[in-house]
DNA sequence: TGTCATATAGTCGGTTCCGACTGATAGGGA
DNA sequence: TCCCTATCAGTCGGAACCGACTATATGACA
């Protein structure tokens, strides 16, 4: 198997979106925002259109007709094709079952902690502690909200999935810099 | 304060080299190498090439010599200034104190986790908790080896980060799984 | 002595990505 | 009627990114 042709997540997305009903490309970007996807997915004009294109040059989806209504632009309404719907399912397993590496800022930016000396790190340690509260608040609401009205658990359970891994991001900041102030986190001289 | 313009974290890390000491590329990624750098930053030969050059351009960095040994292609050794080690550390704070939002692959995925079916998405969960197992093992080695040649721990701090943070999304893996499995997360129809 | 693998050092061209911009329509208020 | 804002729909140029490739030197080994 020949490695997959296109690596672009916002093309599962809008892949994803054309296997219910066939769209046009800023009726996908403003589905996705509905739904609240665009927290996992990042949606930009510019790379709308590319993957769009991308995805119709591969033969994933194809336009099934052009529409004008009034003196707007055109637009384009694109389907998926089988070859689309087959690749979608393939891409998101290998996509569940293998991770790979994605360089988090966050870790470069630990990888040279030490540059900002014990006192400055804590305290920045601490400030994203904070922040990321806020995060895990506001994912909670949405969550409480939507299952309110109803939704399955299931199209929101990659909220869950970030919460969670917030948590463990908060802890690991909040145990860290703890350790510092307790001095119990070694600092070399040479930084 | 406007944003800034250099936004690959590479630059990052070429920058942090060279407030130690001058050098060359290709030393550069030699020297992150050698201390497991290359799995907090993508270190690719073209991308570490237009960093340099980008680096060079907005006067972070500036070349301080070019020599030639023998018949090997001449080599660009530089050196930070000043504005580049002010921007390197307001960098590396603001880094650590705000978290962006990075749209994992895993999260990707996960939004669409239900196009799967219940048996195939707790069979590739499962898969992916014992992969990421495998590696948090692989870090672990590392961190032995490493702090057991007396190398202070502030080092290798970010690999204890992502150390944690794959625990963490094993965690998440495993139960999910377990959740498919016994029932307890249903499963809508039309996906 | 030929050759094979590895390390050194970097170039090049194409794709992907993205933010700033354009321009039309619709609705509301002064 | 004029203006303001929001929404709709998309274009464009440049920056970032990356994989494939080039070319020399060194050491091992058959």
């Amino acid at each position: 198997m020949p490695p997959r042709k296109i690596r672009n997540t916002l093309a599962l997305a809008l892949l994803g979106l054309l296997l219910e009903r066939p769209m046009h490309p800023y009726e996908m970007a403003s589905t996705l925002r509905e739904r609240f996807k665009d927290s996992s997915f990042k949606i930009n004009p510019g790379s709308l259109y590319d993957t769009v294109e991308s995805l119709a040059k591969h033969r994933w989806i194809e336009p099934v007709e052009t529409v004008r209504e009034g003196n707007r632009p055109e637009r384009t309404v694109y389907a998926h094709t089988e070859l689309g719907r087959q690749e979608f399912i393939a891409w998101l397993d290998e996509l569940v079952r293998e991770p790979v590496a994605e360089y988090p800022k966050f870790v470069a930016a630990v990888s040279y902690l030490g540059a900002l000396g014990p006192e400055r790190a804590a305290d920045a340690l601490e400030e994203r502690a904070r922040h990321l509260a806020a995060r895990i608040d506001g994912a909670n609401t949405a969550l409480d909200e939507t299952v309110g009205k109803g939704a399955p658990r299931l199209f929101m359970i990659e909220v869950e999935f970030v919460r969670h891994a917030w948590q463990a991001e908060l802890d690991w900041a909040r145990a860290t810099a703890a350790e510092i102030r307790a001095g119990s986190l070694p600092w070399p001289d040479h930084f």
